[in-house]
DNA sequence: TCTTGACATAGTAATGATTACTAATTATCT
DNA sequence: AGATAATTAGTAATCATTACTATGTCAAGA
């Protein structure tokens, strides 16, 4: 996502949310927003919460239940859920006061019960971790071009020439051409014919190295 | 549910999730209750599942996530997921220890961040629940052969005679007209025509109440 | 002003996990 | 043995979500 167009239909999304003290779900705000935009699509809606999480302006909360929901609080914080109406509530608690009683009193529920998701790595992927930054300390490093070119080749699937993978870059074929031979040598792509080339198992865990920070 | 066979099926089942360290999903147990039992079916795996937690011999984990996974550790504990793998496992930590280093160190994870979610019911309810129980003082109470009458009035949905009913329970024509004429005194039924019953909505909220056990 | 191209949209199809249904099978109780 | 109830395999339906497709909008450059 390059520009971030501020839509009609995002605004009344955003103003929705805005407006509702709980947490919604997509089709609840769905039906809010059909009175102000009749024609908006379901999907519409679904995409740009997502757009909208990942740019920051809303949260999207994990937790346990069939639907997401969403939050226009951003500040990280807890919550609530009430088992008879299921409606979802935020609780700002401080660590050390969590599992007293002075929280029952602030929000004025009835609390039955908790639980406590931890979130971490695992030992097993520590050690994967720790095995991979070996690896890579010579191996696998990529420049831009070479990234550009294997995130290509991972798009396009199917073994395809130096000029096909031009079409869809900023480079130029011969430019292409270098980097398909430099990732050959380096295990991330094969050429399964002359002039050919296609992604490797290798290659394609390479990009997705990037696009989720795993090695962070 | 009256009788709970204990089938082949079932016991393959209990027996793999004993086996299996994790807490697998629906989807992975069926993978490896194929092998022994290569004709069973999906649904199968997933009734049995919910029966079988029902009847308190598994768990059913609420947790975030769009799969749900099964455990057959039946103490209460709670659980800490690799971001990496998605592996999930138990935690057993006291309460004034939660936030402290030293669950860290028993698991073995390296966690960073942790999510709490509370149960209760909220004020809104509360007050429902309480004006409820004053109505319920006098009004709906239901012996034995009245619930049974609703329930099958229920079931049925549509208006039917005494006969109708008697068919579909333990008692005799002239025990369950008898029921009858109580359930439409308490405004439990209706009758919309001559020897004809029909729940009503206070019919159908009062059987609920009892399966879900709301009030208590 | 016309064209281009990226971003957005409405509407719909597809997906994945789960649940509901149906007819057939199996166990249990007279 | 025959009736009754529980259980099954296989399949269809559901629900929330995501992907796809054709069309529409807007800003910048020719």
């Amino acid at each position: 996502m390059k520009f971030f167009r501020m839509t009609n239909q995002r605004e009344v999304i955003l103003e929705e949310i805005a407006k509702y003290k709980g947490h919604p779900t997509a089709d609840l705000l769905y039906e809010r927003i059909r009175k102000k935009l009749p024609r908006i699509s379901l999907a519409t809606v679904y995409r740009n919460l997502e757009i909208l999480s990942k740019a920051g302006k809303i949260r999207k909360l994990e937790i346990s239940g069939r639907q997401k929901r969403f939050d226009r609080e951003l500040e990280e914080h807890n919550h609530i859920c009430c088992v008879q109406c299921h409606r979802i509530d935020n609780i700002h608690i401080a660590p050390e006061h969590m599992l007293t009683s002075g929280s029952e009193q602030k929000t004025g529920y009835k609390i039955s019960g908790w639980r406590v998701e931890f979130f971490g790595i695992c030992p097993e992927c520590q050690k994967k971790n720790a095995a991979n930054a070996k690896k890579q300390k010579g191996a696998v490093r990529l420049n831009e071009r070479q990234r550009e070119v294997l995130t290509a080749l991972k798009t396009c699937g199917k073994p395809c020439t130096g000029r096909d993978i031009a079409a869809v870059t900023s480079l130029e074929p011969p430019q292409v051409r270098c980097q398909l031979s430099a990732l050959k040598k380096k295990g991330l792509a094969v050429s399964p014919a002359r002039c050919k080339y296609k992604i490797t198992k290798a290659g394609r865990t390479a990009c997705e190295c990037k696009e989720n920070e795993c090695d962070g």
